[in-house]
DNA sequence: ATACACGGGAATGTATACAAAGCGCGGCGC
DNA sequence: GCGCCGCGCTTTGTATACATTCCCGTGTAT
């Protein structure tokens, strides 16, 4: 299993990543190199690389002493990285709309936007994976419309943590007209913003930014209070 | 020399992270592993190491095919930095002035901005590398005061790249009088920021800090206009 | 002339042996 | 009994040999 890239390095980094989101590997963990070359049935040297890279994405940190440990989030570490999300995102956007965009570019979200009615439009169950699929990309594109590879590099930086990115906690809420509601909120939020874009309202782009990134935390609270709280992203969070 | 850390690696890193701040090796530079080895006078495996870190802080990119290129920072790169460290702060400062913060933390930093003072009080040449490093030690307290340590290490990563740090663009204008100027109108931001962080007014402390970055984006392109323009931060700047 | 294939060299990828450093445990002396 | 010293084990650090891949240039065949 999981053949994903050519190298040992690139396995076992993968490998690595999906047992610290799973949350096999809990936040704080120490990795030894021996224990994990045997495990993953590679020398030290890709293990090593594998550790490196998932340094630079941030889901581990070098330890004082060498070696390396599975970062830790809590709670509130998720709730800021959501917003911190939405400031990036925010500035992504305000960026764009200052130094403008082209009628291609707009049109090509906009018809993103589109596509994502398609999937709550019919009166069976929404298709939540499609959902999911298409707003991951609508975000993509937001942040390919701002005019700098810094910001837009540290936006995908932060999206890239499990449960900062834009769907991450798109819902499976109980009751299916709230979940609706909350589309429809998304969708307006996510044409507000193409229009702010358009109109160049800088301040309007990144205020509706970040006001829609709040519905990720809204999402993430909602199922605090929820008993049966098992999403995904949320197995590298510990306390 | 530069013995810098006790390790080959760290020294390796040590070594290349000045050589890269200095310009010597500009962007978009490939990096080949043995030639750096036979430089550095260590083996291939540290040097691998050091790489990785340097990735890590920015400096490096991995390139497709393996290996790492010098990254490289266009003029509009160096400016988009200063506004993410403005946008950064801002939400820094905002955070903590939302949350609330102690008194002493806020006599602290008050004390370092007392400090600053001084080195610009008395009559003859203003002290540049002490309101550097005081300046730096603000902004570094500034970040410390936010709740959040996923904002503040992002903050933290943003600084590190050489022209974005707070006290990267400390002037050295011609003309002492507009020095001067520049300096009042940074303290003036600094006591209304902690003015606005104790009073819990988290819009005014964000629109200050974006404000005070400004500064920098100010005094870069004063720099650019003039004709000595050979700022040590911006040795790795292309283009 | 062009396209494809083969070769060779240069670069990274990988394994492994050995070095050194950090930490804990145990023994010894007081 | 308590404290300190030192030894040994564990773990990372380093060097190096070998494997593999990829790029590029050259040659040949159509």
């Amino acid at each position: 299993m999981s053949d994903r890239g050519n190298t040992n390095a690139k396995r076992a980094a993968y490998d690595l990543r999906q047992r610290i989101i799973k949350g096999e590997l809990p936040g704080g963990t120490r990795l030894f190199e021996v224990a994990l070359a045997e495990e993953l049935d590679v020398s030290r040297t890709p293990v090593r690389e594998a550790m490196s890279r998932l340094a630079e994405e941030g889901l581990l940190e070098r330890a004082q002493s060498g070696g390396f440990v599975v970062r830790s989030f809590t709670h509130a570490d998720v709730v800021d990285a959501i917003e911190l999300r939405g400031v990036l995102e925010g500035t992504a956007v305000r960026l764009a709309a200052e130094a403008g965009v082209s009628d291609e570019q707009i049109s090509h979200v906009n018809e993103l936007v589109g596509r994502i009615d398609a999937c709550f439009a019919v009166s069976g169950q929404p298709d939540l994976d499609l959902y999911s699929e298409l707003n991951a990309a609508f975000h993509d594109e937001l942040s390919r419309l701002c005019p700098s590879p810094i910001v837009q590099s540290e936006l995908e930086r932060v999206k890239s943590l499990p449960f900062a990115s834009p769907s991450a906690f798109v819902f499976r809420q109980r009751d299916r007209d709230g979940m609706i509601q909350s589309l429809i909120l998304a969708q307006a939020q996510h044409r507000a913003m193409i229009e702010a874009i358009a109109g160049r309202e800088g301040a309007r782009a990144e205020a509706l930014a970040r006001e829609h990134a709040r519905i990720a935390r809204r999402n993430l609270e909602a199922k605090a209070l929820g008993a049966d709280f098992a999403h995904p992203a949320m197995a590298l969070v510990v306390e």
